[in-house]
DNA sequence: TCTGGGGTCCTAGGACCC
DNA sequence: TCTGGGGTCCTAGGACCC
């Protein structure tokens, strides 16, 4: 078997263990320049505020019930985040588990043979909350898919499952699998939903009785693998943590850009991001990609988006490389006369530090610049973030969020915050 | 006026090779 | 002049996840 622990109404629940009179109140944690809903509590919920939902259109609402709206607090969420892995993880062997994401994680009970694992799932709830106030609820299943629905069932009613459902039985899993709409099944996304509707399946029970072929079809093989897991045959083993494969800086502006140099010094800046954390894992990238694009809800406005991909001579991490790679492909891609509202700097195709092939032709510097970044990085790693950084960076924090509370800039202070460590999928 | 950010995987199609 | 078949690798785009 294994459990499925997911805390609930994650970074809601996180705001609460810093101010503990929220609980019982409407409360809404929102994405950056308090753009959208990201998480919401049960009360939240049950006033009909849907999942990313744009903040301005429920300002109304949020005032009527005084919901309590937070702008989100990553080192917050990360911190409490490795407080719950860790619990998690000593109940089990010490590989038998997968962070799946921040507030998710995966464990093999597959060497519990003697023991009352519902029991034990409970014991591990009860430790959680006691320790960090984080309330958790834990599917039990013999696949990951079926783990998923077990935490689905155990949400809808928590208090009659007390946050820990097993579903073990093929009765259970027949009911279970006839109670879900197909659209709620891990892997069934909005497009394939509607295929599924188009073609009669309902239900999850509902995919199960249409031919192999027709599954293979549709859905290719991860439908294949998707049917199996619900049948309870096992196609997905936990994945040990791996490397990212992929960086990813993207940022909506508060305002719309219409000046070339802004837009040049964000993107630039994303860029420096992108280099910090490849040399945090110590890799170099040997693609790089720049996007910009204007405001796609503005039909008003002309529209344009662009992106642009360049292949490196050489493997790098310089903040300095990366910077003149991205300043080309933005000049590259740049229009004047737009109204731009989201930029960003994707890297890629990594190879490790140390194991960087070099071209004959191309002029590498990488290894002069090396000892700069790492002295920068263990600057701003002293005196915090951006302290230290490129001309060609802005000095201020371009993008909005609400004003600080007392109890956040506390936890702030007393708390180094580890290095966020997840696999995303 | 105001609409997030960061990931992974699969597939189809093109380029190129023998 | 006519013409085949089978690979591999890469990339862009789509779909999904939290």
């Amino acid at each position: 078997m294994y459990a499925l622990v997911d805390c609930n109404n994650f970074f809601v629940s996180c705001e609460r263990t810093l101010d503990p009179s929220l609980e019982g109140k409407p409360v809404v944690v929102l994405s950056n320049n308090d753009g959208c809903v990201v998480s919401r509590s049960k009360e939240a919920k049950d006033l009909g505020i849907p999942m990313a939902a744009p903040a301005f259109k429920y300002k109304e609402l949020f005032k009527k019930h005084d919901v309590k709206c937070f702008s989100a607090k990553f080192e917050l969420y990360n911190f409490k985040s490795q407080d719950v892995i860790r619990i998690s993880r000593s109940y089990v062997g010490k590989k038998d588990y997968e962070v799946y994401s921040i507030d998710e994680l995966f464990l093999d009970l597959r060497s519990f043979k003697y023991i009352d694992i519902s029991e034990y799932c409970l014991k591990l709830k009860e430790e959680i909350k006691l320790k960090t106030n984080i309330p958790v609820s834990i599917g039990i299943a013999p696949t990951k898919t079926l783990c998923k629905i077990a935490n689905r069932i155990v949400k809808k009613d928590p208090e009659r499952f007390n946050g820990v459902f097993i579903l073990d039985t093929p009765e259970k899993i027949e009911k279970a699998l006839k109670w879900l709409n197909i659209s709620d099944v891990w892997g069934i996304g909005r497009r394939l939903a509607v295929k599924m509707h188009d073609n009669g399946v309902y239900k999850a029970w509902d995919l199960l009785q249409k031919p192999e072929m027709w599954v293979r079809k549709i859905m290719g093989i991860h439908g294949v693998r998707m049917v199996n897991e619900l049948k309870g045959i096992r196609q997905l083993e936990l994945d040990a943590p791996s490397a990212k494969k992929s960086i990813a800086v993207t940022r909506s502006f508060m305002e719309m850009l219409t000046k070339k140099e802004d837009v040049r010094e964000r993107v630039e800046t994303f860029g420096m991001y992108c280099s910090e954390r490849l040399r945090k894992q110590n890799t170099c990238c040997k693609m790089v990609t720049v996007f910009v694009q204007t405001n796609r809800f503005r039909k008003d406005l002309p529209e344009y988006k662009n992106a642009k991909t360049q292949i490196l001579p050489n493997p790098t991490n310089s903040s300095i490389l990366i910077g003149r790679v991205v300043n080309d492909l933005f000049e590259s891609i740049f229009e004047e006369g737009f109204h731009y509202k989201k930029a960003g700097v994707i890297v890629n195709d990594f190879v490790p530090e140390d194991q960087r092939l070099i071209s004959l032709f191309e002029e590498d510097t990488q290894n002069q610049h090396l000892p700069v970044m790492k002295a920068m990085d263990a600057m701003n790693k002293k005196y915090g973030k951006d302290k230290v950084r490129l001309g060609s960076m802005s000095g201020e924090n371009t993008w909005g969020r609400a004003q600080i509370s007392p109890e956040y800039e506390a936890f702030l202070k007393n708390n180094t915050l580890p290095e966020a460590n997840f696999r995303f999928h």
